[in-house]
DNA sequence: ATTTATGCAAAAACTTTGCATCCAG
DNA sequence: CTGGATGCAAAGTTTTTGCATAAAT
């Protein structure tokens, strides 16, 4: 009785670009539009995108804005974007905890001799024939990682 | 020309017990049996588990017997044993770092109502329906982990 | 005016580094 | 002795908490 169908297509992120969209972006999702706040969706969801709680840091205080925003509001900030759902926490690998624009089930790609991070179309996994499942659990998410190395031709 | 055969069926970890065995081990892999090690991988290998640094420091500090270790020492002998091939990092979620004992390719079932992790036999992932894969990239590892939730019975 | 929410300094938790000490040759 | 390896205090990071302030009712 346990099954995902992984059969969509690769959707992208919801984006948004502009200070009037962001404002009502976060405000239809239950986050009132601070200035801090604002700062650091314009900067998350300006593309589809994986960064870290540092990254986003760093891009919100050096973007010639009279905006600062502390470490801590960063993280609560990002914490409170995933529980309203307009953020997925991914832990790429125990090094690598990242924020995902893009909230649609879908797997991740790592090359790990370029860093580069890429989302995939989720794909079948045929789960009928796990053996170590209880009858009376269900399936709440499938998280996958492919880790690929660039081929050096050899 | 990506694909891993995951067909394996789920072996256990190593697993020893007493003093001696647990220092040929150490040992059979490269690492000096000290003190310190002896006493964290007692702890570790005892059974099949998944355990975070701090509650291997918990466990090395309060079994009674006089070797206590430090924070430092446990992450860093942790990592030791993880390159050295007798440990696993894994990243459950991105609030859960464990230690594997289990260096075999398997995946991973969180129940997130109980808090268990079960290892699972590797299943077979189709991918052979990846999109995004460039063809000059080569797969080094696949990390698959299913959330699962106990039926309330509803 | 009272209540609820917000941002962040400070605290806590987690991880790494640098060096004093230990140990094998 | 000497050179490399080891353990850990201290430093550096990351994340959370508690509370002063701000906004809403």
């Amino acid at each position: 009785m346990h099954g995902i169908e992984a059969t969509h297509h690769l959707r992208p992120a919801t984006l948004v670009s502009d200070q009037e969209s962001i404002c009502s972006f976060l405000s239809e999702h239950g986050i009132k539009p601070t200035r801090q706040r604002v700062a650091i969706a314009t900067h998350m969801f300006e593309k589809d995108q994986h960064l870290s709680a540092d990254a986003i840091l760093d891009r919100v205080n050096s973007d010639g804005s009279i905006t600062t925003v502390s470490k801590a509001t960063v993280y609560n900030t990002l914490k409170l974007f995933v529980s309203e759902g307009i953020l997925r926490e991914v832990a790429i690998d125990p090094q690598r905890i990242l924020f995902d624009t893009n909230t649609h089930h879908h797997h991740h790609v790592l090359n790990m001799d370029t860093g580069e991070i890429r989302d995939i179309n989720p794909v079948d996994i045929d789960l009928t024939k796990l053996t170590g499942l209880n009858s009376s659990e269900t399936i709440d998410s499938v998280d996958l990682v492919i880790k690929v190395r660039s081929n050096k031709d050899q």
